[in-house]
DNA sequence: AGGTATTCACATGAAACTATTCTCTGAGTTAGG
DNA sequence: TAACTCAGAGAATAGTTTCATGTGAATACCTGT
């Protein structure tokens, strides 16, 4: 036994192929961040007015994700506040960051408020309170003295999506409320048609200025993934065209360096676990696999009951059907007998169809509204994950519920 | 043949309800001076 | 009298149910040729 976990610890360290594997994780924030030098330099020149205390003006930023946007931010926001450092006196301006998709951030504006307050020192309970209270208590907390606070809201459109866009409305209206301090705010979106969605009133006073990040061509990508790949890998384990073909899938996937990066990093994981001196091109392959399987597990595991019976019927019908597309109907009728099996309660159409959208969502099936005519209308729904995801899925459902 | 009207089987939307968790307030209780 | 306890009122949230309304196109039903 001792000789054996020898053998193993003994070859992880011999093989090393990392020499710094956290420049390839996604909170890696490297020094300079090539390609974007002109959003940096307009974000740059939007923000700089902070640094005497005076407001802001609104600022949106778009771009698929994986383009940068982030990181151009908390660079900027890094020099201003090394800047202002610098010059001894307290900084006239506070900056925050807030991802908005973080779970206990975005469901609700309770939360975001409260989280806000949070992040600047204050308290507030995490419920119990009239969501007016928290406002008022945000208020008091910033216009204790005079200063500019900016909000970076990161993935904005989250948010908005939980919550509905008053809240955007209601925060730059509060500088109508606000004595001494001013707020402004930095919204960021991957989705490039956020704004239209949204109340005139809201886009005209969020969006004063816009930038739009590019996605980055596949060029540009390979030099992003050399460059950090000379500081992750250690010399020379990296195969000839693995970044190429890195670079490549990324860009099929528009231009999303962060993909890139991660693709790189499970390709590095997965070589050391085989053994393998170097990273091979089969490694890429390997890992795309790999990182698509573990979204997709990771979700179905995380899942609540009635999920994963209404996602358990569904697959056993594609078997049936042998993907074959099949309907709303078909599934509930399944989930019906499934519920029944397990003494489980059974929850209605209505619910079971927002559930199959939620799938659809997710990504693990495709649903299509079709219209049969006289046969009526409804979600055709298919199966969008491989054999061999299912077959896991399959699995991790039956384990956490007994059926029969 | 060509044009309407129906009709199916859900989709989609809004509101209301439920259970749970939490705060805040103020009445009642207690212990000490 | 100050400090403590404890129940009840109010809020917020997630996850649903209930009720109401919407919908795309295959079919049924006319109409006039």
């Amino acid at each position: 036994m001792k000789l054996e976990l020898d053998k193993i610890f003994e070859s992880f360290d011999n093989n090393r192929i990392f020499s710094d594997k956290s420049t390839l994780q996604s909170n890696y924030r490297p020094e300079d961040i090539p390609h974007r030098g002109d959003q940096i330099k307009q974000i740059a020149s939007i923000l700089a007015p902070a640094l005497r205390g005076e407001k802001t003006s609104n600022l949106f930023l778009y771009g698929k994700t994986g383009t940068g946007k982030t990181l151009s931010v908390l660079y900027v926001r890094d020099e201003l506040m090394k800047r202002s450092m610098k010059t001894g006196t307290e900084s006239p301006f506070k900056i925050e960051y807030l991802n908005c998709k973080l779970k206990k951030v975005s469901d609700t504006e309770y939360r975001m408020v409260a989280e806000l307050i949070k992040k600047l020192g204050g308290k507030v309970p995490d419920t119990g309170l009239p969501t007016e209270t928290v406002y008022s208590r945000f208020i008091d907390l910033i216009d204790s003295k005079k200063q500019f606070l900016l909000l970076i809201l990161d993935e904005v459109d989250q948010a908005v999506k939980k919550i509905s866009s008053d809240f955007l409305y209601n925060l730059t209206r509060l500088n109508s409320e606000l004595s001494q301090s001013q707020i402004g705010v930095v919204g960021i979106s991957n989705d490039l048609t956020f704004l239209e969605g949204i109340d005139p009133r809201v886009r005209s006073s969020l969006s004063e200025e816009e930038i739009v990040f590019p996605p980055y061509n596949a060029i540009q990508l390979q030099e992003i993934l050399a460059h950090r790949s000379n500081l992750a890998f250690k010399k020379s384990v990296v195969e000839n065209g693995v970044v190429q073909k890195c670079a490549a899938f990324a860009a099929r996937e528009h231009g999303d360096a962060r993909r890139a990066l991660d693709l790189l990093r499970i390709a590095g994981e997965l070589a050391e676990r085989d053994g393998s001196k170097r990273i091979l091109l089969k490694h890429i392959d390997e890992a795309n696999v790999k990182i698509e399987r573990d979204k997709i597990l990771d979700v179905i595991k995380t899942e609540p009951r009635q999920f994963q019976h209404v996602l358990y019927s569904i697959i056993r019908l594609s078997e049936e059907n042998k993907g074959e597309p099949f309907f709303t109907g078909d599934v509930y009728n399944d989930y019906q007998d499934i519920c029944k099996k397990n003494h489980s309660e059974v929850l209605t159409q209505r619910r079971v169809g927002d559930i199959i959208q939620e799938f659809d969502m997710l990504g693990i099936i495709n649903v299509r509204v079709i219209s049969k005519g006289r046969g009526g209308r409804m979600r055709e729904i298919k199966l969008a994950i491989t054999k061999n995801i299912i077959e896991k899925a399959k699995l991790i459902i039956e384990e956490s519920i007994n059926y029969r």
